[in-house]
DNA sequence: GAGTGGTCTAGACCACGGT
DNA sequence: CCGTGGTCTAGACCACTCC
């Protein structure tokens, strides 16, 4: 069943084991085994258990009662996507769709202070801004202008942006591993430039988001602001009461 | 420094300590102690320092690096909320503003198919649903339509409602603790009837929330259906990669 | 090789919920 | 009272980073 010696952590396994387990044997609302019989049923120590549930309640799976035990949640169902998705790509993808991206400029320029803030660099360093409409099935659904500093991603050219995900080619070309996005966004209407390029009437209802994405070295590797159709993005997040 | 036979768990203590510890010897990106370090100092044992120090990671303000160390994170002074307040209370708060509600209306009726299926609870049992403006500083921010299902809350007033924000009266006046609540939002634009109910032209831009509360023991205590003024309210989430 | 964070063990005591 | 999850200890070995 669990592998001792696996490179995989055995916490990691058992959440896998686990999951099956439950599928297998329980319905909503039932209790689960508790903690000391997990220990003995796979024979690891009471630490790797409790790793492996808390990481089971975090993702919906079970809940915990102190003194009473630990029961299967039946929420994991329908919590899909809870924007687990930050990527446009991504998004898509859960939506059922298939995206497309078209970059619509990319130049090279230094940094004014509006971008070096937001890309925490300084004011004259060289930047990347580039411009993008973002599809699905021939709706145009997302207008994004991106910055991101040039001293990171060397040579980069629009080939290369439209050969994949932007989210794909920083790890891959450039070495640059994603650590976490902070979003922020708000709803708007179109302007009447904007309502051209989304091919909507000026007024209609959007979203507009302004990204910050953090390498794991803690750098701002983007800067990205966008407009999005209000009619075919909703966001879903959860709140969790400490 | 940490009192060992507290009611508060030890780790729960680290954590401020450690904050504090941050705050008065550390700058941005330098090197904190090591786990090891953290044991002997405060003489506790690494499972418990390492505890304390996963939730500090979590808090933004330090990162790790296997292999190398611990390091401030620099990041907690600007993420004041990512949406950690759910409540319209609480959001005014963190907006420096002073809160007000007005409860519209208030009604006992049986549920029909659209509020019996998100409150999870059979058509024909008895709802309350509630209408509240709710505004800050004489600007009204935002219109909201609740339900809630009446078993759980006997004798519910508008006097009642009115003395307290919702997520005090439920925990306080009638034992419903909250365990999480999932929102979904996007962006809309303002109907007639709801842009006079803000004072707004028809047309502005406004979010539409949708927000289902669910209570320690996994029962939804709440749905609620809000507009908000798109010009007010900004939402902030992080993705992190896993 | 020395130091770091990542994983894991075996065992202990506590606080809570039910009998 | 017993079984549950919550906290904590002391110690072990591993994988990674840097010298």
């Amino acid at each position: 069943m669990l592998e001792k010696n696996s490179s995989i952590p055995l916490y990691n396994q058992l959440i896998d084991v686990l999951i099956e387990y439950i599928k297998m044997n329980l319905n909503d609302d039932e209790k689960m085994l508790s903690e000391r019989e997990i220990c003995l049923k796979y024979d690891v120590s009471r630490t790797t258990v409790r790793a492996a549930l808390n990481e089971l309640e975090e993702m919906g799976y079970i809940f915990k009662r102190h003194g009473k035990g630990t029961f299967v949640s039946g929420l994991w169902k329908e919590m899909q996507n809870l924007s687990d998705a930050y990527s446009f790509t991504e998004q898509m993808k859960q939506m059922g769709k298939v995206p497309h991206t078209q970059v619509v400029s990319l130049e090279e320029l230094a940094a004014n202070q509006f971008v070096a803030k937001h890309l925490g660099v300084e004011e004259g360093e060289r930047v990347y801004k580039m411009k993008r409409l973002r599809s699905a099935e021939d709706m145009k659904m997302m207008y994004e202008t991106t910055f991101i500093p040039a001293y990171l991603f060397p040579d980069l050219t629009i080939s290369k942006l439209e050969s994949m995900p932007l989210y794909e080619l920083f790890p891959r070309l450039y070495n640059q591993d994603i650590k976490y996005a902070d979003e922020e966004f708000y709803a708007s209407v179109l302007q009447e430039k904007e309502s051209e390029k989304l091919g909507l009437p000026a007024g209609s209802a959007c979203l507009r988001i302004r990204r910050t994405t953090y390498s794991q070295e803690n750098e701002i590797i983007e800067y990205t602001l966008s407009v999005a159709r209000g009619d075919q993005f909703v966001y879903k997040i959860r709140h969790s009461k400490k």
